[in-house]
DNA sequence: AGCTCACCCTGCGAGC
DNA sequence: TGCTCGCAGGGTGAGC
């Protein structure tokens, strides 16, 4: 399940074989995703041509002549670009059939993920407005992450795992940005000086950026457009390590929980 | 406002 | 073999 790196994955593995297509024909199998998909979807997509394949946070934006699809990939989806005649299996929810004869295929097991029809700019979608400026914006900075952490007493990963303050960052990256920065997942987020802050974003942004160059992580399900999976998981300094040696100090791993998400750090090196 | 918790859903591996 | 349990990359909304 997609962060932000296998997110933009998928983006950048879809944009070329989709842009300048046109939707020839829509089939919603389920329409039951963590929002129903609108009666009227099938309708406005048809007969779009598709002209940019864009992303906001772990949105999915595929941009029309006609309006906007806003994908959200949950836990377990995927958006797949198969050729005709693919085989529709198990959870295959969505199909938008191109006028190549290729289909547009949205998969998701546990519905999680979520499909929305924009029509205006996505910048005013409610899901979309609050949410906190890209991982890679120059606004998103040493001084941004102070301001926004002043007053919190939640722990430091909760912050970076809330997306009106922080995008784009799971349940991975969270873990492996906060070792990289050697700060420790659970101190409150107050209590980080500026110099801290500064060291946490810059750890953000390259852990991000490695992950996007590994085409992101396939812990289980995860591909990209094509069906690619990712092997950054391959390259995880403290994710799904515990119990193991740490590479930067020889501690032990740990795994603790947080809220009801795992959190794996390095008590030896993470203060 | 900030924070905690329950919950949405399916599948899989571990343990009995 | 079959069961039950816990866990999985996300995010919202209720209730304090």
């Amino acid at each position: 399940m997609p962060e932000l790196p296998e997110v933009e994955t998928t983006r950048r593995s879809l944009e070329p074989g989709l842009v300048g297509r046109r939707v020839v024909g829509v089939t919603v199998r389920d329409r039951r995703l963590r929002w129903p998909i609108v009666p009227e979807f099938e309708a406005r997509l048809t007969g779009a041509t598709i002209a940019t394949v864009g992303r906001r946070a772990k949105y999915l934006l595929v941009g029309t002549d006609h309006g906007i699809a806003m994908i959200h990939l949950g836990m377990s989806g995927s958006l797949l670009h198969v050729p005709a005649d693919t085989p529709v299996v198990k959870h295959d929810h969505v199909d938008a059939v191109l006028d190549d004869g290729s289909i547009l295929r949205f998969h998701d097991p546990r519905r999680f993920g979520s499909i929305h029809w924009i029509e205006g700019d996505p910048a005013d979608h409610p899901l979309l407005a609050a949410l906190a400026p890209e991982p890679s914006e120059t606004e998103f900075d040493g001084a941004y992450l102070h301001r926004i952490t002043r007053g919190r007493a939640v722990a430091i990963k909760h912050v970076l795992m809330n997306g009106q303050l922080v995008t784009g960052v799971g349940n991975i990256y969270a873990s492996e940005a906060l070792h990289l920065a050697g700060i420790n997942p659970k101190i409150p987020a107050r209590r980080l000086s500026m110099g801290r802050c500064e060291r946490l974003v810059d750890a953000v942004k390259r852990t991000l950026a490695r992950a996007i160059a590994a085409g992101g992580s396939s812990l289980r399900d995860y591909v990209d457009g094509a069906g690619n999976r990712g092997h950054f998981q391959t390259e995880s300094a403290v994710y799904g390590r515990d119990g193991e040696a740490c590479l930067r100090c020889g501690g032990t791993i740990r795994l603790v929980r947080q809220g009801q998400r795992s959190t794996y750090y390095c008590p030896g090196c993470q203060k």
